[in-house]
DNA sequence: GGGATCGTCAACCAAATGGTTGAATGTCTA
DNA sequence: TAGACATTCAACCATTTGGTTGACGATCCC
């Protein structure tokens, strides 16, 4: 089944993947302007977004030759309600999702 | 390091770790009877254990010869904040989430 | 002490994962 | 039409993962 919490978390427990998916909270992007900051090659970006599209995190469409990929954010929700049962926590505090972020993205794009 | 995003979402990936996450939710468990309603082997489990104690979503305390396993529920914090940076999520939705653990419970416990 | 119980360790195995390279496909443009 | 560009496919490789079994170290209790 598509979208399902195996999918979803095996998805986001890589961190290239949770990489681009920040890049893509910025603005949608082509495969190939993904695949830029990366030092690894262009057909290992392209696994990454297949996973994330089967994940249901990411969607990609195809205008001309150029494949362009945008974030689905509800594709998060299942996983993010499952999580919340098991605590109830703070208000979302962007702040430190915004450190996450920077300290994500210097690690993991290499 | 422990607690990375890594880590955490590695281990929830896998529906045994979940279903032991959700048993945990209703008490303590010893690993025996963590082990008892899957068909799988005690190493298994204890492996199993050991990924989510390193993931830091439960801890274990020995007793005697009985190894105690409890929800450590703060761990899934950072994991949870980051995916909220994704998107505005409806307030938790409770009824929602024991749906999850129902079938969650019926599909991965064998 | 001796036997049952609790849990882990070690060695092994099959399958999945994350990467590579080179060829192939499709599309734009001069 | 020819070439450049965007992306995927296919084959391959090393490592990790999730499971097994059997032996082992503690601990409880008679």
């Amino acid at each position: 089944m598509a979208n399902s919490l195996d999918t979803i978390f095996a998805a986001l427990a890589d961190p290239t993947r949770r990489a681009i998916l920040s890049m893509l909270l910025e603005d949608d992007m082509a495969v190939t302007d993904v695949a830029e900051p990366f030092e690894m090659s262009l057909a290992a970006i392209s696994k990454h977004l297949m996973i994330l599209t089967r994940a249901g995190l990411i969607a990609q469409e195809k205008r001309g030759r150029v494949k362009w990929c945008k974030l689905e954010p509800d594709a998060m929700k299942n996983a993010s309600v499952w999580m919340q049962g098991f605590g109830q926590f703070e208000p979302v505090n962007l702040d430190a999702f915004e450190r996450f972020l920077e300290t994500e993205l210097d690690t993991s794009i290499e």
